[in-house]
DNA sequence: TTTAATGCAAAAGATTTGCAACATG
DNA sequence: CATGTTGCAAATCTTTTGCATTAAA
């Protein structure tokens, strides 16, 4: 389930590229946390993240893949799932609907649409498991966040 | 932007069939916290929630809200968006991919579909703002679950 | 009256921050 | 060598838990 090595070497250079770019330092911390998502298959959290490098770079310090991961973030260079440095949140509207949010200010809107309810899936999801809800998250830039 | 009355009472009284049903307590706490969701438009956190119940519940407390939310979440009465009770994950593959994400060990697999990828979007959607990327979450129980 | 639910306070968990020591460019 | 980065420890913020008290059925 890992990334192939030359994928992972590109995703390397690029990492690699954008630091310099930024004007960043390319420490030894930063190509192995980077190298570590960009290798793992499984979407790791911090913590898991943190173990796995800690395995070749014992001194490794948690709050270091914090900073870093955040760093990476910014940069563009890693994506989160789910929500970004928020909370859980919560809906009582259990129709089937689909969510806008905005990138910068979190702010979510309902939307229905029945075309996305029923889009086709790819038939090789089903090899992962059973299939309960298709839920669509747009994200963009809102009108209130556009202004400034 | 807040849900209307006749929906709400609605809510509401499923609500209460259901802790009936499952011979849960009809609190006034849990009614009105309850409320709080049914009729608010924007997806609070638990956080949020408190405050708003707390202009009506003065003595509630943070803990309850947080048990009562969790208890209507097991329940099916209200949903959460994003993850559940998990830290972030991080991904470094910027392509455009969908995720398919198992309901109960939170497992989370990537697939790409060209189809997702074009699917036409309610056009009141840019009333909200602009739009950036499309992301399907897929939800189900995945294959190792189910064998449970 | 019986039992579950609440509020409090304290614990646990996750993430962030200040700062001196250190490594990179 | 100058500056940005690290590791540590402590702080902060969010969420959970134990337990005596209270309220629903």
């Amino acid at each position: 389930m890992k990334t192939e090595m030359p994928e992972v070497d590109r995703r390397m250079s690029h990492f690699e590229t954008v630091c310099r770019e930024e004007g960043l330092k390319l420490t030894h911390q930063r190509r192995e946390i980077f190298r570590e998502i960009a290798q793992a298959g499984d979407h790791p959290d911090a913590e898991v993240i943190y173990q796995r490098v800690r395995e070749r770079v014992p001194t490794v310090s948690l709050d270091t893949v914090y900073r870093t991961l955040w760093m990476l973030n910014d940069l563009g260079l890693v994506k989160t799932l789910g929500s970004v440095r928020e909370r859980t949140r919560f809906d009582a509207n259990l129709e089937s609907h689909h969510h806008y949010v905005c990138r910068k200010c979190g702010l979510t809107r309902d939307f229905v649409s029945d075309e996305l309810d029923n889009i086709e899936l790819p038939a090789s999801l089903y090899s992962f498991g059973d299939i309960d809800v298709t839920h669509v998250e747009v994200r963009g830039l809102c009108r209130e966040c556009a202004r400034k």
